[in-house]
DNA sequence: TTTTGAGTTGTTCGA
DNA sequence: GTCGAACAACTCAAA
């Protein structure tokens, strides 16, 4: 059978695996040839601290992509092409230089992405080359699941079921490369080398060894065959940052190192044989979809709020709202649950999602200040950041985003700890100045009797901060904040 | 077109 | 401590 390319490129981004490759089998698929690439991107990298996890975490995916291209390939001189540039000159250019007639890759739903690909395809259309871009990233994107009357589902319930109702083999089905072996290229000799080091590209080491994240393709199959025996009981132990309860391969999906057809594969399996679990981690896959077209389909997103009438929210601003944002990010609220939440996220780069909305709800609701500034900080943070989750989460902690609920979503610093870490075990692994108070105090320290205090160890304002706020007064500010734009909304 | 039911993960109050 | 109702009356999606 005739291939309709002598030779491709497989660019890849964020699908850094080589199983159910979408890209990498459409490539196998219609090339005699093909070469493999990623470009660490200077346009996204130069704006990063120089030491990042998400870096090191791509660096060991790549590492391992490399090998595993040229074991398949059978030979050292086949693996993976590693730049460092601008993807918008440099994905054209190289397309030149290897012969090739096209180039493959995964379609990216960000706006920025977007942007730079279109640049690439013209630039490469201009030389008569093709850029093939294909679904990978999501089971559907965003104008396959749709209301009746063919709007994009704004709530989630509905979405959810029109989901569930779609899915089936075909659009869970592994993307299989026959023959890849016979068809990977040599690289040229100056792409004849090494992954280049994180000095190569301008970065220094973080603390991701360190954290004994497993990563690359095998990492994700560790993480999933642990996550595997407690699927079942998800349900009921993810709310309990305490409890090893998610799957944690949260930062897997990020990357690509594992494919979200596996996943949804196996979740529905289960879902099948009656898991509960299963049905709620679905479900969370489901959110992820839910949010990627979301962001898709009302660009807006990435900018300002879902509804536009809550951009004119009179946010707290000025040099109070600039210290208590940097102590909100320092951890240093004096809300035990918040600051142990903030000690996560700065320490490892990870947050659990329950703690995602527990401090995104005190930064917003208790401290009044722009949920994008929270926002931009998790963006910075997280090493699982993705674009559209991310901002999902964050508008509807706002409640700017769909089914904006103010008054049903101010959460309670202090019964959330209660309720989600009820003995402190999270609290006082974070926070260890006060792992000496008793259960019942150690959600709120400044309601322990000064002699208590003491004899614990901690010396409010001192080795632990005092509340930053109120709870209770800044709900009350938070429920007029947010009623003076839905008056002023009603009135328009 | 109009109507109807429902909305991830909450909190507070009073019995 | 536990329970149910109220919160405030909006918007979406389906019938």
């Amino acid at each position: 059978m005739d291939k309709p390319y002598k030779s491709g490129l497989v660019w890849f981004r964020r699908d850094l695996r080589l199983n159910d490759h979408a890209a990498f089998s459409l490539a196998v698929q219609q090339c005699e040839q093909v070469h493999c690439l990623f470009v660490f991107d200077r346009a996204i990298l130069d704006p990063l601290h120089r030491a990042d996890r998400r870096v090191e975490f791509i660096r060991a995916a790549l590492l391992e992509l490399d090998e595993g291209l040229r074991r398949l390939a059978g030979h050292d001189q086949a693996g993976l092409i590693v730049a460092h540039g601008q993807s918008v000159t440099l994905v054209p250019q190289l397309a030149h230089e290897l012969g090739v007639q096209a180039v493959f890759a995964a379609q990216d739903y960000e706006p920025a992405a977007i942007e730079r690909d279109d640049q690439v395809g013209q630039q490469l259309a201009g030389s008569g080359l093709v850029l093939h871009t294909c679904k990978d990233q999501v089971i559907f994107e965003k104008r396959e699941i749709l209301t009746r009357s063919a709007t994009p589902y704004t709530v989630f319930t509905p979405y959810k079921k029109a989901w569930l109702a779609a899915v089936d083999d075909a659009a869970l089905a592994e993307k299989k490369a026959p023959r890849a072996d016979a068809v990977l290229s040599a690289r040229p000799t100056p792409w004849r080398r090494d992954v280049p080091s994180l000095k190569d590209i301008g970065f220094e080491a973080s603390n991701l060894a360190q954290l004994k994240i497993p990563t690359g393709e095998s990492g994700a199959r560790q993480l999933l065959r642990d996550f595997f025996d407690r699927m079942d009981q998800y349900h009921n132990t993810r709310d309990f940052p305490a409890i090893k309860g998610p799957s944690y391969l949260s930062v897997h999906l990020r990357f690509g190192t594992v494919s979200v057809r596996h996943l949804a594969k196996l979740a529905l399996q289960r879902m099948a044989a009656g898991s509960r679990g299963a049905e709620t981690w679905l479900g969370e896959l489901i959110w992820r979809e839910f949010y990627f077209q979301l962001l898709a389909n009302f660009p807006h997103v990435a900018s300002g709020s879902f509804r536009p009438e809550y951009d004119a929210i009179a946010w707290e601003q000025g040099a109070q709202a600039q210290a208590r944002f940097q102590a909100w990010c320092e951890g240093r609220t004096g809300y035990p649950l918040v600051d142990a939440a903030m000690a996560q996220l700065n320490q490892s780069g990870y947050m659990h999602n329950r703690l995602r909305m527990v401090s995104g709800s005190f930064l917003v609701k208790d401290l009044g200040i722009d949920w994008r500034w929270g926002e931009r900080y998790f963006a910075e943070k997280l090493i699982d950041f993705d674009l559209s989750a991310n901002n999902g989460g964050w508008q509807w902690v706002a409640s700017s985003g769909c089914d904006a609920q103010p008054w049903f979503r101010i959460f309670n610093p202090v019964s959330q700890s209660e309720k989600f870490d009820p003995e402190g075990r999270f609290i006082r692994r974070y926070l260890p100045q006060l792992a000496d108070l008793p259960n019942k105090l150690v959600h709120a320290p400044w309601l322990a009797e000064a002699e208590l205090l003491r004899s614990a160890g901690v010396r409010l304002g001192e080795n632990y901060p005092k509340p930053l706020v109120d709870h209770a007064l800044a709900r009350e500010r938070t429920l007029e904040r947010y009623s003076a734009v839905r008056a002023k909304s009603r009135s328009a």
